[in-house]
DNA sequence: CGGTAATAGTTGATTTTGTAACTAACAAGG
DNA sequence: CCTTGTTAGTTACAAAATCAACTATTACCG
C-alpha cells in the first residue's frame, strides 16, 4: 500500500498535532480519571485554581480558552467532589470566586506531580533546546501570544 | 492573581499540544463541513483513502487511531454522500475493501488544496529549519516512527 | 470435524459536548 | 427611576463521542 500521490498526511501540520495531542494526553488522562473520576475539563480547572489560585469562572474560561458551559458543568462536579469551593462576590452577585479546598489541594499536588514527571518524559526525548522551541512554536500554534 | 508556584501549565506539552491542535483544527474544519457537510471523523477517512489509497476500516483505525465505532459511522455518512465505495473482500468476508468515488476524488481534491494551503500559511510563521523540526518533534511525539 | 477463541464491523445505551436561549445582576443614558 | 444593553453563569436540547454488547465470519486446536 503505497501512497498515491506528493501530498504527505503525515506532514500535515494539524493531523501532526491532532495525533501527538492525543497520544499525549491518553497516559495523563488515565491517571486524573482513575484517582479522581476527573475529565478533561475538570482537570484543567483543578489546574487553573491550583496553578493561578482563587480565580472565576470567566478567568479560567479566558485563560484555557475553555467555553463557559463546560467550565460551568466542571465546576459542578468537581464542587460536588469537595474539590473546589464556590463564593459569590458581594460587590458584583453575578460573579463567583473559586478556590481549591484542602482536599482539592491535595489532589492537585499529586497530579501536578505526575503532570511534571510526564513532562519531563516527554521533553527527554529531545535536547533542551529544541524543547524550548517546540513550546514556543506550539505556543505560537494555539494562539497563547 | 499571582501565580502561586512555579509550575506552568502554559509550559506543560499536552496542554499546548491540546490547545495548538484545536486551534489549528478550527478554521480547517470550517471548510471541509461548509462545503462538504463533513464531520472531522469523516475528513480523515477521507483524507486516508485519498492519500493512501484502497483500505480497510481496521487499517485507517490502525493509523489514523481512531475508533472503529467512528470509522463506522463516518464510512456509512461518506457512502451514503457517494464519496467512497465498500467492496467486501471475497477471501475474508468480514472486511471491507474502502476506496474513493470519482466523486470522493473530487472532494479530496478539493480538501487537499485547502489543507496544503493552510499548512504553508501555518509553516511561514516559522523559518523552513524550525518547521522541519517541528514536524519531526510531533512525528515523535505522536508514536508515529 | 466441533467447539472455543479471535477478528471485522455494527448497533444501542450512556456520557459528554456544542449551540442557543435563558436568568439574574449590574451599567449607563435619558 | 426606567429603558436598553451588557455581563456571569446556567440550563435545555441537539449533536457527537464513548463503551459495551452484538452479529457474522474466520482461525485455531484438541
Amino acid at each position: 500500500m503505497s501512497e498515491k500521490d506528493d501530498f504527505a498526511l503525515r506532514e500535515f501540520l494539524p493531523f501532526l498535532l491532532n495525533q501527538a495531542a492525543e497520544e499525549s494526553s491518553l497516559s495523563f488522562q488515565k491517571v486524573y480519571r482513575d484517582r479522581y473520576g476527573m475529565l478533561r475539563t475538570e482537570w484543567r480547572v483543578l489546574f487553573h485554581l491550583g496553578n493561578y489560585g482563587e480565580m472565576t469562572a470567566k478567568e479560567i474560561s479566558k485563560r484555557a480558552m475553555i467555553h463557559k458551559t463546560k467550565i460551568s458543568r466542571a465546576v459542578q462536579k468537581l464542587s460536588e467532589k469537595r474539590f473546589v469551593s464556590r463564593l459569590r462576590d458581594e460587590n458584583d452577585r453575578r460573579s463567583e470566586h473559586l478556590s481549591l479546598t484542602p482536599a482539592g489541594e491535595v489532589a492537585y499536588r499529586d497530579l501536578r506531580e505526575v503532570a511534571e514527571d510526564y513532562d519531563r518524559k516527554l521533553s527527554a526525548q529531545f535536547t533542551k533546546e529544541e524543547t524550548v522551541l517546540l513550546r514556543k512554536m506550539l505556543s505560537r500554534l494555539a494562539g497563547l501570544e
